[in-house]
DNA sequence: ATGGTAGCCTTGCTA
């Protein structure tokens, strides 16, 4: 039995943000980092410093939009690229990948503003897709996490503002709702095991002094399935990167299983 | 106060 941590942290643009990415590798001594918004096409991806730190990649990407990794101490095995269920969707936003018994998914779910664009549609289209590859996923029997940007507060209490928001692709019923068909399945949001209390945030937007206020948004989650919540020890969000100068608008979450 | 900030194969788009 060992402590397995596992960290999910929208970087927007890993090459940006390599330096407080390295530190928080150095500081925190995660196994596995699934990272978001790497705005980067894998050729180009900063291999060779994350190899240095002790990690190796496994990303999809492409220029200036989207992008997502998994870094690992240890090698990754039975690689899924894209998220299942539509062929055509090009969107650089799902990577899956396996470490033993345990598997793990780095998720950058659609934003979906304007809702009244077909982004929203998309949205929600895609989070069906989340909903049945979850199902596929628990036939398995297996420790999973599904991490990422979910880009969807699952209720008030994930917001700084209820009323201003409730417009928002981000705090929409459809969202929440396909959301909430998540944790149906038997999935559990890891963070509300150990953080009842309202108002706990990981993106807080660059603008009109968001993070000095502390008026943000939960929004990127670690998704539990049965048997990897039967070994969650902690989860916590870190606040720290959100802090430094030239920070990413969100931080990392993090949990800790003993498998 | 109808703005503000950050990133990008930048002059608009996405968030």
């Amino acid at each position: 039995m060992s402590a397995v941590k596992i960290a999910s942290w929208n970087v927007n643009s890993v090459k940006a943000r390599l330096p407080h990415l390295l530190a928080f590798l150095a500081d925190e001594a995660p196994d596995v980092v699934c990272l978001q918004e790497t705005k980067c096409p894998a050729a180009d991806f900063p291999r060779l410093e994350l190899k240095a730190a002790g990690y190796t990649v496994e990303a999809i990407g492409q220029p200036a939009y989207n992008g997502v990794a998994i870094l690992s101490r240890r090698p990754a095995e039975d690689l899924l690229s894209g998220l299942p269920g539509d062929s055509a969707d090009e969107q650089a936003r799902y990577i899956e990948a396996s470490f033993g018994e345990l598997r793990v998914a780095s998720l950058y779910l659609p934003n979906g503003n304007p809702v009244d664009s077909d982004k929203f549609p998309y949205k929600l289209a895609w989070m069906d897709r989340l909903v049945r590859h979850g199902e596929r996923l628990l036939e398995r029997e297996i420790p999973f996490v599904l991490a990422g940007d979910y880009n969807v507060c699952p209720s008030d209490d994930d917001v700084y503002d209820p009323v201003a928001w409730a417009g928002d692709a981000l705090c929409r019923i459809e969202s929440r709702d396909r959301f909430r068909a998540l944790l149906y399945l038997g999935l559990t949001d890891a963070f509300r095991i150990f953080h009842p209390e309202a108002h706990r945030y990981t993106f807080w937007d660059y603008q009109a002094g968001r993070w000095n206020r502390d008026e943000g948004l939960r929004i990127d989650h670690l998704l539990l399935s049965p048997f990897a919540t039967d070994r969650v020890a902690a989860c916590d969000i870190d606040r720290k990167p959100r802090g430094k100068e030239r920070a990413s608008d969100h931080t990392p979450i993090w949990c800790e299983l003993e498998l």
